[in-house]
DNA sequence: TATCTTTATCGTAATATTGCAATATACTTA
DNA sequence: TAAGTATATTGCAATATTACGATAAAGATA
């Protein structure tokens, strides 16, 4: 008990709540923002953006990494992170064709 | 520690990943999407469409109506669920923003 | 009224997430 | 090479989430 059960559900089901999750916190909406507003990779400053420890930010941006919503190039002794523009797509599209069917509906 | 820290967020980034993090289990994907799929307000039987327990079931439609992403109406002794559009049209309209601006964008 | 059906709540165990201090790693520069 | 800078990892405490058995609550029906 305790676990997701993972199994249980499609794979699709799967990957679009894992992506999703990516994003279940006000954090990694704060970096992702970010990073969208800057509009260029950022080496470096992200820590002084947020108001949480290197370590905690650090982990978020894993996090954020491992599901796919950024990319991460390494320059020098710095990382230069950017969003991945697939992901948000992949987003957008999921709420997009969500909202048309509801549209349609005959429901409420 | 351990909380989430969102008195550090702005109102509108700890608004947004609340209700991301509605979706961010597989269950309350596949409770979201059965909706959608049915095209009409479900009454009872969503229990029995998920491979978990119902009182899980039952907690996890809680959790999608305390974030706004369904509406539960009472008919007789059961509950007649459906999606509420505005929140599905709240999530494509962030995603949708937000993929405008990563395609302008010369960044990577 | 007694029973059935449907959904919610309580209590609890298992697991996951959040956050940070301490420390490690890796690259840069003096 | 030594010191500095940027980021990652480890280890751990606090908190949150997930899941379900047992039970309650509320309306329907015999």
């Amino acid at each position: 008990m305790g676990a997701t059960k993972t199994e249980f559900f499609t794979d699709k089901q799967n990957s679009i709540s894992t992506l999703i999750k990516a994003l279940a916190h006000p954090a990694r909406v704060a970096i992702v923002e970010y990073l969208v507003k800057v509009d260029t990779c950022i080496c470096g400053d992200i820590v002084d953006e947020l108001p949480l420890s290197q370590p905690t930010v650090s982990q978020h941006l894993k996090e954020l990494k491992t599901a796919g919503l950024i990319k991460g190039n390494v320059d020098g002794n710095a990382i230069c992170y950017c969003v991945d523009e697939t992901a948000i797509a992949r987003l957008r599209d999921y709420f997009s064709k969500m909202s048309v069917k509801l549209e349609k509906s005959k429901c409420c």
